[in-house]
DNA sequence: CAAATTTACTTAACAATGTAAATAATCCTA
DNA sequence: TAGGATTATTTACATTGTTAAGTAAATTTG
Protein backbone atom coordinates (compact mmCIF):
# COMPACT_ATOMS: atom_id res chain seq x y z
CA UNK A 1 0.00 0.00 0.00
CA UNK A 2 1.41 3.10 -1.52
CA UNK A 3 -0.41 5.48 1.24
CA UNK A 4 0.53 3.89 4.64
CA UNK A 5 3.95 3.06 3.67
CA UNK A 6 4.11 6.97 2.98
CA UNK A 7 1.99 7.82 6.10
CA UNK A 8 4.75 5.74 7.79
CA UNK A 9 7.18 7.89 6.56
CA UNK A 10 5.86 11.34 7.64
CA UNK A 11 5.18 9.79 11.10
CA UNK A 12 9.09 8.87 10.98
CA UNK A 13 9.73 12.56 9.95
CA UNK A 14 7.98 14.10 12.46
CA UNK A 15 9.42 11.68 14.62
CA UNK A 16 12.99 12.61 13.60
CA UNK A 17 11.95 16.06 13.72
CA UNK A 18 11.26 15.58 17.37
CA UNK A 19 14.81 13.72 17.82
CA UNK A 20 16.92 16.51 16.49
CA UNK A 21 15.21 19.20 18.28
CA UNK A 22 15.78 17.15 21.68
CA UNK A 23 19.25 16.33 20.49
CA UNK A 24 19.88 20.25 19.82
CA UNK A 25 18.77 21.29 23.50
CA UNK A 26 20.42 18.58 24.59
CA UNK A 27 24.01 18.91 23.22
CA UNK A 28 23.81 22.89 23.63
CA UNK A 29 21.86 23.46 26.71
CA UNK A 30 22.52 20.19 28.81
CA UNK A 31 20.19 17.38 30.01
CA UNK A 32 18.17 19.27 32.25
CA UNK A 33 16.98 22.05 29.96
CA UNK A 34 15.18 19.92 27.36
CA UNK A 35 11.55 20.04 28.47
CA UNK A 36 9.00 18.97 26.07
CA UNK A 37 7.28 22.60 25.93
CA UNK A 38 10.92 23.88 24.13
CA UNK A 39 10.85 21.03 22.14
CA UNK A 40 7.86 21.50 20.58
CA UNK A 41 8.50 24.98 20.41
CA UNK A 42 11.23 24.08 18.02
CA UNK A 43 9.43 22.07 15.62
CA UNK A 44 6.57 24.09 16.30
CA UNK A 45 4.20 22.19 17.15
CA UNK A 46 2.31 22.11 20.25
CA UNK A 47 3.23 20.32 23.43
CA UNK A 48 1.29 17.37 23.50
CA UNK A 49 1.85 16.93 20.12
CA UNK A 50 5.51 15.22 20.76
CA UNK A 51 3.25 12.52 23.19
CA UNK A 52 1.79 11.46 19.85
CA UNK A 53 5.28 10.21 18.60
CA UNK A 54 6.68 9.05 22.15
CA UNK A 55 5.23 7.77 24.73
CA UNK A 56 6.94 9.71 27.25
CA UNK A 57 9.69 12.24 27.81
CA UNK A 58 12.32 8.49 29.02
CA UNK A 59 11.54 7.22 25.48
CA UNK A 60 13.01 10.34 23.66
CA UNK A 61 16.22 10.21 25.88
CA UNK A 62 16.24 7.00 25.39
CA UNK A 63 16.49 7.25 21.60
CA UNK A 64 19.36 9.76 22.12
CA UNK A 65 21.03 7.33 24.21
CA UNK A 66 20.68 4.68 21.43
CA UNK A 67 21.92 7.02 18.91
CA UNK A 68 25.01 8.02 21.54
CA UNK A 69 26.24 4.31 21.11
CA UNK A 70 26.13 4.69 17.12
CA UNK A 71 28.40 7.90 17.45
CA UNK A 72 30.74 6.36 19.81
CA UNK A 73 30.67 3.63 17.49
CA UNK A 74 31.51 5.45 14.60
CA UNK A 75 34.16 6.90 16.28
CA UNK A 76 35.67 3.72 16.78
CA UNK A 77 36.08 3.03 12.81
CA UNK A 78 40.03 3.33 13.20
CA UNK A 79 40.39 0.53 15.58
CA UNK A 80 40.46 -2.50 13.31
CA UNK A 81 43.68 -1.33 11.29
CA UNK A 82 45.67 -1.76 14.90
CA UNK A 83 46.98 -5.18 14.79
CA UNK A 84 48.68 -5.56 18.21
CA UNK A 85 45.48 -6.11 20.78
CA UNK A 86 47.36 -4.13 23.53
CA UNK A 87 47.49 -0.91 21.19
CA UNK A 88 44.32 -1.31 20.06
CA UNK A 89 43.31 -1.41 24.02
CA UNK A 90 44.84 1.43 24.35
CA UNK A 91 43.62 3.34 21.75
CA UNK A 92 40.08 2.18 22.70
CA UNK A 93 40.33 3.70 26.52
CA UNK A 94 41.77 6.67 24.57
CA UNK A 95 38.85 6.90 22.14
CA UNK A 96 36.67 6.67 25.31
CA UNK A 97 38.12 9.19 27.24
CA UNK A 98 38.35 11.48 24.08
CA UNK A 99 34.20 10.53 23.51
CA UNK A 100 33.13 11.03 26.72
CA UNK A 101 34.98 14.40 27.22
CA UNK A 102 33.79 15.99 23.98
CA UNK A 103 30.42 14.83 24.27
CA UNK A 104 29.60 15.20 27.82
CA UNK A 105 25.52 14.85 27.59
CA UNK A 106 25.68 12.58 25.17
CA UNK A 107 28.07 10.17 27.81
CA UNK A 108 25.89 10.90 30.43
CA UNK A 109 22.80 9.52 28.91
CA UNK A 110 24.99 6.58 28.02
CA UNK A 111 27.06 5.90 31.64
CA UNK A 112 25.44 8.21 33.92
CA UNK A 113 21.82 8.80 33.88
CA UNK A 114 19.24 6.33 35.37
CA UNK A 115 16.41 7.26 33.00
CA UNK A 116 16.99 5.33 29.82
CA UNK A 117 18.29 1.96 31.58
CA UNK A 118 15.08 2.44 33.58
CA UNK A 119 13.47 2.11 29.99
CA UNK A 120 15.64 -0.28 28.72
CA UNK A 121 14.25 -2.59 31.38
CA UNK A 122 10.57 -1.96 31.23
CA UNK A 123 10.93 -2.09 26.91
CA UNK A 124 13.01 -5.17 27.72
CA UNK A 125 14.42 -5.09 24.85
CA UNK A 126 18.16 -6.19 23.14
CA UNK A 127 20.45 -2.84 23.49
CA UNK A 128 22.48 -4.31 20.88
CA UNK A 129 24.83 -1.71 20.76
CA UNK A 130 26.16 -1.62 23.77
CA UNK A 131 26.29 -5.22 23.94
CA UNK A 132 28.45 -4.88 20.69
CA UNK A 133 31.13 -2.29 22.37
CA UNK A 134 31.37 -4.80 25.24
CA UNK A 135 31.85 -7.89 23.06
CA UNK A 136 34.57 -6.34 21.40
CA UNK A 137 36.12 -5.43 24.56
CA UNK A 138 36.28 -8.75 25.87
CA UNK A 139 37.82 -10.10 22.47
CA UNK A 140 40.51 -7.43 22.67
CA UNK A 141 41.32 -8.47 26.51
CA UNK A 142 41.04 -12.05 25.37
CA UNK A 143 43.57 -11.45 22.22
CA UNK A 144 45.89 -9.44 24.45
CA UNK A 145 45.65 -12.69 26.87
CA UNK A 146 46.51 -15.08 24.15
CA UNK A 147 49.02 -12.93 22.73
CA UNK A 148 51.11 -12.79 26.02
CA UNK A 149 50.29 -8.92 26.74
CA UNK A 150 48.10 -9.79 30.08
CA UNK A 151 48.35 -12.18 32.59
CA UNK A 152 45.88 -15.02 31.46
CA UNK A 153 42.79 -14.88 33.62
CA UNK A 154 38.46 -14.34 32.88
CA UNK A 155 38.44 -11.95 30.29
CA UNK A 156 35.89 -10.86 30.90
CA UNK A 157 36.28 -9.44 34.57
CA UNK A 158 39.68 -8.14 33.34
CA UNK A 159 37.63 -6.01 30.49
CA UNK A 160 34.93 -5.07 33.34
CA UNK A 161 38.00 -3.18 35.14
CA UNK A 162 39.57 -1.86 32.25
CA UNK A 163 36.35 0.20 31.58
CA UNK A 164 35.90 1.00 35.18
CA UNK A 165 39.17 2.58 35.08
CA UNK A 166 38.72 4.80 31.64
CA UNK A 167 34.56 4.95 32.79
CA UNK A 168 35.96 6.13 36.69
CA UNK A 169 38.38 9.01 34.76
CA UNK A 170 35.93 10.21 32.22
CA UNK A 171 32.79 10.21 34.86
CA UNK A 172 35.10 11.96 38.01
CA UNK A 173 36.23 14.06 34.77
CA UNK A 174 32.81 15.53 34.05
CA UNK A 175 31.23 15.53 36.97
CA UNK A 176 33.43 18.02 38.01
CA UNK A 177 35.77 16.09 40.68
CA UNK A 178 39.06 16.08 39.69
CA UNK A 179 39.60 19.98 40.28
CA UNK A 180 41.86 19.34 43.89
CA UNK A 181 43.81 16.72 41.69
CA UNK A 182 43.63 18.95 38.47
CA UNK A 183 43.05 22.43 38.55
CA UNK A 184 43.65 23.82 35.56
CA UNK A 185 40.82 22.99 32.59
CA UNK A 186 43.35 22.57 30.12
CA UNK A 187 45.16 19.79 31.46
CA UNK A 188 42.78 17.68 32.39
CA UNK A 189 42.80 15.68 29.08
CA UNK A 190 46.44 15.21 28.77
CA UNK A 191 46.36 14.33 32.54
CA UNK A 192 43.94 11.76 31.81
CA UNK A 193 45.68 10.31 28.75
CA UNK A 194 48.75 9.89 31.40
CA UNK A 195 46.67 8.18 33.80
CA UNK A 196 45.48 5.94 30.80
CA UNK A 197 49.27 5.35 29.78
CA UNK A 198 50.47 4.61 33.61
CA UNK A 199 47.42 1.90 33.62
CA UNK A 200 48.30 -0.12 30.51
CA UNK A 201 51.70 -0.29 31.04
CA UNK A 202 51.03 -1.71 34.05
CA UNK A 203 48.98 -4.46 33.14
CA UNK A 204 51.08 -4.95 30.53
CA UNK A 205 53.55 -7.89 31.23
CA UNK A 206 54.76 -8.75 27.84
CA UNK A 207 58.49 -6.72 28.72
CA UNK A 208 59.04 -8.74 32.61
CA UNK A 209 61.35 -11.15 33.36
CA UNK A 210 59.98 -14.40 35.29
CA UNK B 1 23.98 37.44 75.80
CA UNK B 2 21.65 34.00 77.56
CA UNK B 3 19.18 34.97 75.10
CA UNK B 4 20.59 35.43 71.59
CA UNK B 5 22.75 32.29 72.55
CA UNK B 6 19.74 29.81 72.59
CA UNK B 7 18.00 31.55 69.96
CA UNK B 8 21.56 30.30 68.07
CA UNK B 9 20.86 26.85 69.49
CA UNK B 10 17.17 26.35 68.58
CA UNK B 11 17.95 27.88 65.17
CA UNK B 12 20.66 24.91 64.90
CA UNK B 13 17.92 22.52 65.87
CA UNK B 14 15.33 23.12 63.11
CA UNK B 15 18.13 23.17 60.90
CA UNK B 16 19.27 19.87 61.71
CA UNK B 17 15.71 18.72 61.91
CA UNK B 18 15.31 19.83 58.19
CA UNK B 19 18.75 17.70 57.44
CA UNK B 20 17.23 14.74 59.30
CA UNK B 21 14.11 14.63 57.61
CA UNK B 22 16.14 15.36 54.44
CA UNK B 23 17.98 12.51 55.04
CA UNK B 24 15.44 10.27 55.61
CA UNK B 25 13.44 10.91 52.49
CA UNK B 26 16.63 10.87 50.41
CA UNK B 27 17.91 7.84 51.70
CA UNK B 28 14.68 5.66 51.61
CA UNK B 29 13.15 6.98 48.72
CA UNK B 30 16.46 8.63 46.90
CA UNK B 31 17.60 11.52 45.61
CA UNK B 32 14.82 12.90 43.10
CA UNK B 33 11.97 11.96 45.74
CA UNK B 34 13.19 15.15 48.52
CA UNK B 35 11.04 17.70 48.05
CA UNK B 36 10.63 20.87 50.01
CA UNK B 37 7.00 19.74 50.68
CA UNK B 38 7.66 16.79 51.99
CA UNK B 39 10.45 18.05 54.37
CA UNK B 40 8.32 20.23 55.26
CA UNK B 41 5.51 17.74 56.25
CA UNK B 42 7.78 16.05 58.26
CA UNK B 43 9.06 18.24 60.69
CA UNK B 44 5.73 19.81 60.34
CA UNK B 45 6.59 23.20 59.17
CA UNK B 46 5.09 25.24 56.10
CA UNK B 47 7.35 24.48 53.27
CA UNK B 48 8.94 28.20 53.01
CA UNK B 49 9.75 27.86 56.51
CA UNK B 50 12.34 25.99 55.04
CA UNK B 51 13.98 28.73 53.18
CA UNK B 52 14.46 30.90 56.75
CA UNK B 53 17.51 28.03 57.30
CA UNK B 54 18.41 27.39 54.20
CA UNK B 55 19.02 29.27 51.07
CA UNK B 56 17.43 27.15 48.76
CA UNK B 57 17.36 22.88 48.01
CA UNK B 58 20.90 22.30 47.17
CA UNK B 59 21.97 24.47 50.05
CA UNK B 60 20.16 21.32 51.73
CA UNK B 61 22.13 18.79 49.75
CA UNK B 62 25.12 20.43 49.62
CA UNK B 63 25.08 19.60 53.40
CA UNK B 64 24.05 16.24 53.50
CA UNK B 65 26.97 15.78 50.76
CA UNK B 66 29.41 17.05 53.75
CA UNK B 67 27.60 14.40 55.66
CA UNK B 68 28.67 11.88 53.48
CA UNK B 69 32.21 12.80 53.65
CA UNK B 70 32.16 12.54 57.64
CA UNK B 71 30.30 9.07 57.33
CA UNK B 72 32.75 7.99 54.92
CA UNK B 73 35.18 8.71 57.44
CA UNK B 74 34.02 7.26 60.27
CA UNK B 75 33.87 3.95 58.05
CA UNK B 76 37.86 4.41 57.46
CA UNK B 77 38.72 4.04 60.91
CA UNK B 78 40.04 0.80 60.51
CA UNK B 79 42.67 1.86 58.23
CA UNK B 80 45.15 3.28 60.53
CA UNK B 81 46.09 -0.62 62.07
CA UNK B 82 47.61 -1.53 58.61
CA UNK B 83 51.00 -1.21 58.47
CA UNK B 84 52.04 -2.53 54.85
CA UNK B 85 50.78 0.42 52.54
CA UNK B 86 50.00 -2.09 49.63
CA UNK B 87 47.51 -3.64 51.93
CA UNK B 88 45.82 -0.41 53.28
CA UNK B 89 45.72 0.92 49.65
CA UNK B 90 43.76 -2.29 48.78
CA UNK B 91 41.59 -1.72 52.32
CA UNK B 92 41.40 1.92 51.67
CA UNK B 93 39.34 0.03 47.89
CA UNK B 94 37.47 -2.33 49.63
CA UNK B 95 35.81 0.41 52.10
CA UNK B 96 35.41 2.72 49.47
CA UNK B 97 33.22 0.22 47.08
CA UNK B 98 31.77 -1.30 50.39
CA UNK B 99 30.88 2.76 51.35
CA UNK B 100 29.33 3.46 47.46
CA UNK B 101 27.22 0.33 47.56
CA UNK B 102 25.77 0.29 50.73
CA UNK B 103 25.22 4.10 51.12
CA UNK B 104 24.25 4.22 46.89
CA UNK B 105 22.46 7.60 47.53
CA UNK B 106 25.48 9.47 49.49
CA UNK B 107 27.38 8.04 46.89
CA UNK B 108 25.60 9.81 43.97
CA UNK B 109 25.33 13.39 46.42
CA UNK B 110 29.42 12.91 46.92
CA UNK B 111 30.91 11.87 43.26
CA UNK B 112 28.32 11.45 40.72
CA UNK B 113 25.93 14.42 41.50
CA UNK B 114 26.28 18.17 39.60
CA UNK B 115 24.54 20.08 42.16
CA UNK B 116 26.93 20.13 45.04
CA UNK B 117 29.98 21.05 43.22
CA UNK B 118 28.07 23.65 41.75
CA UNK B 119 27.26 24.89 45.60
CA UNK B 120 30.91 24.47 46.49
CA UNK B 121 32.30 26.69 43.98
CA UNK B 122 29.46 29.43 44.40
CA UNK B 123 30.49 29.17 48.31
CA UNK B 124 33.78 29.28 47.45
CA UNK B 125 34.75 26.98 50.90
CA UNK B 126 37.42 24.99 51.63
CA UNK B 127 35.68 21.59 51.75
CA UNK B 128 38.42 20.22 53.85
CA UNK B 129 36.46 16.57 53.94
CA UNK B 130 37.14 15.88 50.51
CA UNK B 131 40.71 17.01 50.14
CA UNK B 132 41.95 14.89 53.54
CA UNK B 133 40.46 11.58 51.88
CA UNK B 134 42.14 12.76 48.59
CA UNK B 135 45.35 13.77 50.95
CA UNK B 136 45.40 10.09 52.78
CA UNK B 137 45.62 8.51 49.53
CA UNK B 138 48.39 10.22 47.69
CA UNK B 139 50.07 9.50 50.84
CA UNK B 140 49.34 5.75 50.98
CA UNK B 141 50.40 5.19 47.23
CA UNK B 142 54.13 7.28 47.68
CA UNK B 143 54.69 5.08 50.63
CA UNK B 144 53.93 2.31 48.55
CA UNK B 145 56.21 3.70 45.81
CA UNK B 146 59.06 4.41 49.04
CA UNK B 147 58.66 0.90 50.03
CA UNK B 148 58.78 -0.91 46.72
CA UNK B 149 55.12 -1.71 46.20
CA UNK B 150 54.54 0.58 43.48
CA UNK B 151 56.84 1.84 40.62
CA UNK B 152 58.15 4.83 41.44
CA UNK B 153 56.83 8.26 39.72
CA UNK B 154 54.08 10.42 40.01
CA UNK B 155 52.23 9.82 43.38
CA UNK B 156 48.96 12.29 42.53
CA UNK B 157 49.15 10.29 38.72
CA UNK B 158 48.44 7.00 40.39
CA UNK B 159 46.15 8.39 43.08
CA UNK B 160 43.41 9.74 40.44
CA UNK B 161 44.20 6.26 38.61
CA UNK B 162 43.43 4.11 41.46
CA UNK B 163 40.16 6.11 42.92
CA UNK B 164 39.25 6.47 38.93
CA UNK B 165 39.30 2.29 39.10
CA UNK B 166 36.91 1.91 41.94
CA UNK B 167 34.90 5.23 41.53
CA UNK B 168 34.01 3.60 37.56
CA UNK B 169 33.40 -0.01 39.35
CA UNK B 170 31.11 1.78 41.81
CA UNK B 171 29.47 4.17 39.86
CA UNK B 172 28.86 1.86 36.86
CA UNK B 173 27.28 -0.86 39.48
CA UNK B 174 25.15 1.79 40.90
CA UNK B 175 24.02 3.01 38.08
CA UNK B 176 22.71 -0.18 36.37
CA UNK B 177 25.48 -0.26 33.86
CA UNK B 178 26.56 -3.33 34.82
CA UNK B 179 24.23 -5.95 33.75
CA UNK B 180 25.24 -7.53 31.46
CA UNK B 181 29.01 -8.07 32.97
CA UNK B 182 27.63 -9.21 36.11
CA UNK B 183 23.54 -10.62 35.71
CA UNK B 184 22.58 -11.73 39.27
CA UNK B 185 22.90 -9.24 41.75
CA UNK B 186 24.52 -10.61 44.73
CA UNK B 187 27.32 -11.62 42.28
CA UNK B 188 27.82 -7.80 42.10
CA UNK B 189 29.72 -6.95 45.10
CA UNK B 190 31.90 -10.10 44.99
CA UNK B 191 32.60 -9.68 41.42
CA UNK B 192 34.09 -5.81 42.63
CA UNK B 193 35.94 -7.49 44.93
CA UNK B 194 37.62 -9.61 42.15
CA UNK B 195 38.11 -6.56 39.79
CA UNK B 196 39.88 -4.38 42.78
CA UNK B 197 41.96 -7.96 43.66
CA UNK B 198 43.15 -7.83 40.10
CA UNK B 199 44.07 -3.93 39.65
CA UNK B 200 46.20 -4.35 43.28
CA UNK B 201 48.13 -6.98 42.03
CA UNK B 202 48.48 -5.74 38.57
CA UNK B 203 50.05 -2.32 39.55
CA UNK B 204 51.91 -4.35 42.34
CA UNK B 205 55.44 -4.61 41.20
CA UNK B 206 57.23 -6.12 44.87
CA UNK B 207 57.26 -10.07 44.02
CA UNK B 208 58.75 -9.45 40.19
CA UNK B 209 62.02 -9.93 39.04
CA UNK B 210 63.89 -7.57 37.05
C1' DC C 1 4.11 48.92 81.57
C1' DA C 2 2.84 50.46 76.76
C1' DA C 3 4.58 51.23 72.16
C1' DA C 4 7.64 50.04 68.67
C1' DT C 5 10.30 46.84 66.49
C1' DT C 6 12.19 42.58 65.39
C1' DT C 7 11.63 37.61 64.76
C1' DA C 8 9.35 33.35 63.33
C1' DC C 9 6.17 31.55 60.74
C1' DT C 10 2.17 30.98 57.39
C1' DT C 11 -0.75 31.95 53.48
C1' DA C 12 -1.13 33.00 48.83
C1' DA C 13 0.75 33.12 44.69
C1' DC C 14 3.80 32.55 40.43
C1' DA C 15 6.04 30.23 36.88
C1' DA C 16 7.68 25.96 35.00
C1' DT C 17 7.20 21.22 34.50
C1' DG C 18 5.20 16.47 32.69
C1' DT C 19 1.16 14.66 31.09
C1' DA C 20 -4.03 13.37 30.36
C1' DA C 21 -8.67 14.35 28.58
C1' DA C 22 -11.59 16.78 25.71
C1' DT C 23 -12.02 19.09 21.53
C1' DA C 24 -11.12 20.60 16.97
C1' DA C 25 -9.20 20.24 12.42
C1' DT C 26 -7.64 17.51 8.62
C1' DC C 27 -7.56 13.69 5.63
C1' DC C 28 -9.01 9.51 3.36
C1' DT C 29 -12.41 6.56 1.74
C1' DA C 30 -17.14 4.94 0.55
C1' DT D 1 -19.83 14.84 -0.39
C1' DA D 2 -20.79 12.55 4.24
C1' DG D 3 -18.63 10.30 7.78
C1' DG D 4 -15.20 7.93 10.13
C1' DA D 5 -10.21 7.86 11.19
C1' DT D 6 -6.19 10.28 11.99
C1' DT D 7 -3.63 14.15 13.73
C1' DA D 8 -3.27 18.22 16.20
C1' DT D 9 -4.51 21.66 19.65
C1' DT D 10 -6.68 23.57 23.67
C1' DT D 11 -7.58 23.10 28.49
C1' DA D 12 -6.59 21.45 32.42
C1' DC D 13 -4.35 19.28 36.54
C1' DA D 14 -0.94 18.08 39.78
C1' DT D 15 3.66 18.81 41.29
C1' DT D 16 7.69 21.33 41.66
C1' DG D 17 11.00 25.36 43.61
C1' DT D 18 10.66 29.76 45.20
C1' DT D 19 9.15 34.69 46.34
C1' DA D 20 6.21 38.31 48.39
C1' DA D 21 3.05 39.72 51.51
C1' DG D 22 0.80 39.19 55.72
C1' DT D 23 0.40 37.93 60.76
C1' DA D 24 1.16 36.82 65.31
C1' DA D 25 4.31 36.38 68.94
C1' DA D 26 8.56 37.74 71.25
C1' DT D 27 11.67 41.18 72.36
C1' DT D 28 13.42 45.64 72.90
C1' DT D 29 12.86 50.32 73.98
C1' DG D 30 10.95 54.61 75.91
Amino acid sequence: MGITERKEKQKLEIRKLILDASMKLFTEEGFEHVTIRKIADLIEYSPTTVYLYFKDKDDIFFNLHELGFQRMHELNADLDDIQNPLLRLHKMGENYIHFGMTHPEFYNLMFIQEEPMKKLAELDCEWDKGEAAIGRLVATVAECMERGYLDKGDARLVSLSVWSFVHGLVSLAIRERLEKFVPEKEMLLPVMMQSLNWFINNIDISGRKS
